[in-house]
RNA sequence: GCCGGGAUGGCGGAAUGGUAGACGCUACGGACUUAAAAUCCGUUGCCCGCAAGGGCGUGUGGGUUCGAGUCCCAUUCCCGGCACCA
């Protein structure tokens, strides 16, 4: 009910808010026929109170559900916490207050902000990470992948970061330093858990090719990760010992190129093979490697080193004797850790030889006239014996033919993509569901003692990182009894990666409170795949490969139907915020901070120009006499300059905030959030309620549209760009285009504002502004359903969404536009009946189009019905 | 170096090979007001012109086409990812 003239947002939408919550609006129902919607967006780490960076992608959800329950689909859009992992432990630490306590109190506060927006999800399934309801099917699928042989526990080196005080996966080490600490990893040789997911990295590289609505970039990247490489995999036998070299080769075809070996310093025969004279040299070599961080091994120029082992291999093509050398350019963690160097057509090889003087021979024809070093691309071989002539394809299959005569190697698939380790020394996570037994050996949790509950810790120094699992303190925790003999035992006193909670959580929600299995797979399989995921392109290794391979792994249990989880995946860009950087002095046309403290937190050189801000996007604002250096930065808690969810809608308005996210800028590009937004925002919701409002005794009063096809004039010009817009808004919507959609609304809403001044208020205007109402709910759906309620009982989000009517989108006369040359030269609004002569002519009228044309000689002329004529003259 | 994406007014950005700049913001002018805010109306790519109109214009250089922001070739720059993976 409209109870005043003016658009007062805090007053309407609290009552909005209940009113859903007492109609149930967006509870998921499994329907029958009909068609479904999975919305998701990605749950979030709860970190409390929330600002508009949080709010982008739940927005563009909440108003994609909304659309879609219009529509009529049975829509499902759901949402929970991630709600295990170090920032919890962080702040037990840092205020003593439990890991638990603190996250559902942070749960409590996100869940308001969410609220004060109108975003709406189905709570009844609301998934929580750190609960033994929900962790408890982690511990299961784990168990299933242990009796599939999917998880394996191995001694190697290990990613160790020491701010965490934790080991992590492969994926999470981004330039040598912890995705999330930035503290450099180090080495450490540790026994962990693994996943295999290796077992389906061909299945995760191929089927990127079944989404089609997946960002091209997040596919290049997991194909890139995943790192598919073909060739050979075959031994040299070391000259003097009984011992054989495997090595892995992408250019088996070369094989008569290879002058020398090369080993990882890891390398297991690194010692068996060095001489007596080189041992001490290869010692510190290997040391000194082992000693080196991923990242120094990176920044050092990559210089080549290494250093020779004194022990000789056979070619077993050549027949030739060539020296084995040590090197760190060869990674133990690839391949087979070793190498034929063939510096001929191998850049890296080449560098080396020339370093070191090793041989060079080529065993592909370089290009006549060839300047370069190592030649990398097709020729024909030579120096290669009965392979000379072949082209690389060729003779790669000919030489691999030939080694599996012979028995020394084999066609072989290497992979990138190195298993998952999930162990974690960390007490905030899962409890691996192992236990150790000195008879038995390692034996799982039987499936019925589920779930392995993590305790709660009283002492909040006993969850301290110390380098250690802080359950490995707890003798109350790991002292059990061995499941197979009876016998003292000993829990598993590491916990879980928390990305392995995030892998499945999607299947979870469609079956949240299933008490006897993770999700019942007949309802998993109404709602999966989901149709649309929305979060953030840094998952788009991490979460999205893990998630794949959860999925395929629950698929091959018999548990989904669906391989694929995500069908459809939408990367929003993130919410910049205006953001002051720090008191700045300008001299000399530069600009210098003065404050230290501040500039080196943003990386902010002294000494910027005044050029070089401004193209960075900054600005230098007079503050009480003093100058401060602003620019858009990422909205964070740390930065301060996020806008809180809470004091903006108070003081405007959740609609205001949602239009203004949503039309500032295309949904994948970064929006800055501005004052100006806002007021846009503000502006075009109140024009909209006026437009109701003013009107609204008119409005009521006029009868139903009934004849549509019997309009005329501005009339029936209006109910065709009524059309228009809806054909417009639905095409953007289902393409996630909320701008463009938001744009045409505008547009119409001009339209209809023009219309009225002109026409006043008739059975068309009414028409066009319930469906309008209709069309807005999506965006504000406050507002929509209060200017529904005008007119209707029920809610605005059960009318059916609006249909387009084709026969209005046919208009009985077009602006015909006359080009000369293909220039605009004159413009004619003409009948859809004209014959194409009665065009040709009527565009002979024009008086511009004759002056083009006069005395010219006419070429041809180009007619497109309904659009143009384009006159072609000579000269 | 390799891979992915991009370059359009003062700004965010629109444009199935067919009127470039929709929509919004900013700025400017006007109305209302004692005044301001809010609101409403108008102008707003650049150049020439009193005007009618004309010329130029989508990073740059070519090409295809009656017609190119859009397609093709080359090139520069920007953003993102990967980077000794044999």
């Amino acid at each position: 009910m409209i109870t005043t003239d003016k658009y007062n947002p805090h007053e309407l939408e609290p009552r909005w808010q209940q009113y859903w919550e007492e109609i149930g609006l967006l509870k998921a129902t499994e329907g029958k026929g009909g068609k479904k919607a999975y919305i998701l967006v990605m749950f979030p780490y709860p970190s409390g109170d929330l600002h508009m960076g949080h709010l982008k992608n739940y927005t563009m959800g909440d108003a994609l559900a909304r659309f879609r329950v219009q529509q009529g689909y049975s829509v499902l859009h759901p949402f929970g916490w991630d709600a295990f992992g170090l920032p919890a432990e962080n702040a037990a630490l840092k205020f003593g207050v439990s890991p638990a306590d603190w996250t559902f109190s942070n749960i409590r506060q996100s869940k308001e902000s969410l609220a004060l927006m109108g975003i709406r999800y189905d709570w009844s399934r609301e998934v929580t990470t750190c609960l033994p309801e929900y962790y408890k099917w982690n511990q299961w699928i784990f168990l299933k992948m242990y009796e599939r042989g999917l998880v394996y526990r191995k001694k190697s080196l290990v990613n160790w970061d020491p701010v965490e005080q934790s080991v992590l996966a492969n994926e999470q080490v981004i330039d040598g330093r912890g995705w999330r600490s930035g503290a450099l990893v180090e080495k450490r040789e540790l026994e962990q858990w693994y996943l295999k997911i290796t077992d389906y990295a061909e299945r995760l590289l191929n089927d990127l090719d079944k989404l089609p609505r997946w960002p091209e970039k997040v596919k290049a990247m997991q194909r890139a990760w995943i790192g598919k490489s073909t060739g050979a995999e075959f031994d040299f036998q070391v000259k003097g010992h009984d011992l054989k070299i495997r090595v892995f080769s992408t250019r088996p075809d070369t094989i008569f190129g290879a002058t020398f070996m090369v080993l990882a310093p890891e390398h297991e025969l690194v010692p068996l093979i060095t001489t007596p004279e080189q041992k001490a040299a290869v010692e510190a070599y290997v040391a000194a490697a082992r000693m080196k961080s991923e990242v120094e091994r990176q920044m050092e120029d990559r210089e080549k080193t290494g250093v020779f082992t004194g022990a000789y291999a056979i070619n077993p093509a050549s027949g030739k004797e060539i020296p084995i050398w040590v090197a760190d350019y060869v990674l133990a963690g690839y391949g087979t850790g070793a190498i034929m160097a063939v510096p001929g057509q191998d850049e890296r090889d080449w560098e080396f030889a020339e370093k070191f003087g090793l041989e060079i021979i080529r065993t592909v024809e370089p290009p006549a006239g060839w300047q370069g070093k190592a030649y990398t691309e097709d020729g024909p071989a030579i120096n290669s014996g009965f392979l000379n002539g072949l082209y690389v394809e060729e003779a790669k299959k000919k030489i691999i033919a030939w080694m599996e005569e012979k028995g020394i190697g084999q066609g072989k698939v290497n992979y990138r993509l190195r298993d998952w380790l999930i162990s974690r020394q960390r007490y905030w996570g899962t409890p691996i569901p192992m236990i150790h037994c000195d008879s038995c050996g390692i034996v799982p949790v039987p499936y019925e003692e589920l779930p392995v509950v993590l305790p709660t810790l009283k002492d909040v120094e006993d969850i301290r990182p110390k380098g250690k699992s802080p359950l490995a303190a707890h003798p109350e925790f790991y002292e059990c009894t061995c499941p197979r003999c009876g016998g003292k035992a000993r829990r598993d006193t590491d916990t879980m990666d928390t990305f392995f909670d995030s892998s499945w959580y999607f299947l979870r929600y469609t079956d949240a409170q299933n008490p006897q299995a993770p999700f019942d797979p007949e309802k998993a399989n109404f709602w999966m795949p989901v149709d649309q995921y929305i979060g953030g392109i840094e998952h788009a290794i991490l979460h999205l490969l893990y998630s794949r391979f959860f999925t395929k792994f629950l698929h091959d249990l018999g548990l989904v139907e669906a391989e694929e989880p995500f069908e459809g995946l939408f990367t929003q860009g993130m919410v910049m915020g205006w953001t002051n950087v720090g008191e700045v002095e300008v001299r000399e046309g530069r600009i210098y901070f003065l404050d230290d403290a501040r500039r080196s937190k943003l990386e902010l050189e002294q000494g910027l120009t005044l050029e070089e801000a401004q193209k960075s996007g900054a600005e230098l604002r007079e503050e009480g006499g003093k100058t401060y250096f602003w620019k858009p930065a990422v909205m964070s808690k740390s930065l301060g300059n996020g806008v809180m969810v809470g004091p903006f809608v108070r003081e405007q308005g959740a609609d205001i905030a949602r239009v203004t996210i949503l039309f500032a800028a295309p949904p994948e590009n970064e929006m800055i959030w501005t004052e100006e937004g806002v007021q846009g925002a503000w502006r075009y919701l109140n024009r909209v309620y006026r437009l109701v409002a003013e009107q609204r005794a008119e409005l009521k009063a006029q009868p139903e549209l009934l004849e549509p096809a019997r309009l005329e004039g501005a009339h029936k010009a209006l109910y065709q760009k009524l059309h228009q817009t809806i054909q417009k808004v639905t095409e953007d919507l289902e393409a996630l285009r909320f701008n463009t959609a938001i744009a045409a609304l505008m547009e119409l809403l001009n339209a209809l504002n023009d219309y009225r001044k002109a026409e006043g208020v008739t059975p068309v205007f009414r028409e066009a502004v319930l469906r309008y109402i209709q069309m807005l709910a999506p965006f504000a759906p406050h507002l929509a359903e209060e200017l529904w309620h005008e007119f209707y009982e029920g809610s605005v989000f059960h009318a059916p969404w609006p249909k387009v009517d084709e026969a209005a989108l046919v208009a009985d006369s077009f602006e015909l536009v006359v080009q000369v040359n293909g220039k605009l030269r004159g413009k004619a609004t003409v009948s859809t009946q004209a014959s194409e002569e009665e065009i040709k002519r009527i565009a002979r009228t024009l008086p511009n189009v004759q002056q083009h044309i006069a005395g010219k000689e006419v070429l041809k002329e180009i007619y497109v019905p309904g659009k143009l004529l384009n006159i072609v003259v000579k000269g």
